[in-house]
DNA sequence: GATGATGTATAGCCTATGCTATATTTAAAT
DNA sequence: ATTTAAATATAGCATAGGCTATACATCATC
């Protein structure tokens, strides 16, 4: 390994993180509206655990980078993209906590850190925990 | 699953985090120091791969938050805590890696993802990992 | 249809991380 | 010993995410 790779390593590890948040209200957007039929800003802020304003801004950005759509005073809806993204995240969760069960995590262990570990998850890995579980 | 409980889980991702970048530049500086005898900054960044005075920023906060010391153009040393901590998050990163291997993913690209999900992997879910590299 | 409660947006601030440009110190070389 | 090169520090800026306080819309209720 090369300073180079390693630094590089770390790029990646950022870049990860940069998308994290937005993968997060992506999905919890797409479960409010699974379950509500919208989302309403106050509600997607008490899910995250963030004061109402914080929510609004990350809307803002959801909506700028293509993923979702509102108007103001009204509820937020996913964008086909935004969707789609929605879909493979919750995917993604949902493998790796059963990774995370099968290697013996228990249960709510397994959905805690799931939850910080999915987004560093690439396509690779995520292939090789499919296959794992279909081995078993 | 309460929203509360979702709010916790992201709340503790957020955690994880703002720790993240501390556990990898003191893990950063513990390598340089036992291949150098030092940690130069110029060094740091360019293995973080970062410009030299985020390092210097970073440096900072670690000499802050007491994993650190240094004096003004001098080499970066790591506090007992420092070094501690970089000891963890090498063994750490060493199982997240084994485990990455143990269920099927490539070197190349274990590596490249543990660099991210190593932060998020709990106490619980690392003892986990240990016993089931055992049981193999 | 006015009013008050609720929900949303905006303004302004803080911290953290990143950057470039530039000053300063150290170390090396003549 | 000076001068120059290299390393480090500092200044100043940008973005992102978080917050509180406050203005503004919407909606329900009377």
């Amino acid at each position: 390994m090369t300073d180079v790779d390693q630094a590089d390593r770390f790029a990646r590890a950022r870049e990860a993180q940069s998308v994290a948040l937005i993968e997060d209200y992506v999905e919890m957007i797409g479960d409010l509206i699974a379950e509500l039929g919208e989302a309403r800003v106050a509600d997607i802020a008490e899910r995250m655990g963030v004061a109402q304003p914080t929510a609004t801004k990350a809307v803002s950005r959801l909506k700028r980078e293509g993923f979702a759509t509102s108007r103001p005073y009204r509820g937020v809806f996913l964008t086909e993209e935004g969707a789609a993204l929605a879909e493979r995240v919750r995917a993604r969760h949902r493998t790796v906590v059963a990774l995370l069960r099968a290697v013996g995590v228990p249960e709510e262990v397994a959905e805690l850190d799931a939850e910080g570990i999915e987004h560093h998850v690439s396509e690779q890995t995520l292939k090789a925990f499919e296959r794992f579980l279909q081995g078993k």
